[in-house]
DNA sequence: ATCGTAATACGAATTAAATCGTATATTCGG
DNA sequence: CCGAATATACGATTTAATTCGTATTACGAT
């Protein structure tokens, strides 16, 4: 089945790929403008990250053109269900139902969300 | 009010954390017997880490004895939601209903369980 | 062709987490 | 009282993530 990535991205990484997972594709200035928005960092520190994570295999790039053209190696979903799997473990007792209790609880939900989860909760249920 | 912790504990810290909120208080011996369950690591390992908790201020400690008694210094339910709001920023674009459709559909959830998230729910809605 | 800009590569420094060895002190059984 | 077992303290090492400076190469405008 293809290469089961089991790579836990870091913080930075984590950055990156969610501006690969929007964009697709995009250089290292692209990135690092982007990055700049919220955050300080030179721009051989996010072209650095991003060869690291080259190397890691998290993206992949096209390296045929003078400036390089990154795209995201890992699928979102699958990175973010690893991710939350892993919290779930580590501080929720293995109970991804206190973990969604616990993001429910307090954070802020439209009626039209909360219309989402229900649906979704009414499939579980039927299966 | 009083001291708003906004320290985002390791995830070794978080592995110690999760052993004192279940048992309210602990040695570092019994911390290091529970965690050698699931992890290889020297006894002085977890002592330090527990020394460098204690610093950092996620631990508090009895020292009127040879044998320290340690305590949780922070609140769970908090640090959960700490910890969640960071993942739900840097992993779901801020969408908490994105992280929970998430968890939700992938792991099994027992039809208890979903019951009990439909209550929520509905009293979410009622608000 | 040349100069300035912009790109990558690469190595090095910094910082933080995790691990462990050793020193020293305390307790307890005998 | 003495030795073994068990504590804590503390420093050193290792490993990983992050950051950045510098060298070098390519491109484009003049």
């Amino acid at each position: 089945m293809s290469t089961p990535r089991l790579i836990k991205p870091t913080e930075s990484e984590l950055e990156i790929l969610q501006i690969l997972w929007t964009r697709g594709l995009a250089t290292v200035r692209e990135v690092h403008e982007e990055l700049s928005k919220t955050k300080e960092a030179g721009y051989t520190t996010t072209l650095k990250l991003m060869q690291i994570m080259h190397e890691k295999g998290l993206v992949k790039r096209d390296d045929s053109m003078r400036t390089h053209v990154y795209q995201p190696a890992v699928n979102k979903e699958r990175t973010q269900k690893h991710m939350l799997g892993k919290m779930i473990d580590s501080l929720f007792g293995g109970s991804s139902t206190q973990l969604v209790m616990q993001a429910l609880g307090e954070n802020k939900v439209s009626a039209e969300e909360i219309e989402k989860i229900q649906a979704l909760l009414n499939d579980l249920k039927r299966k």
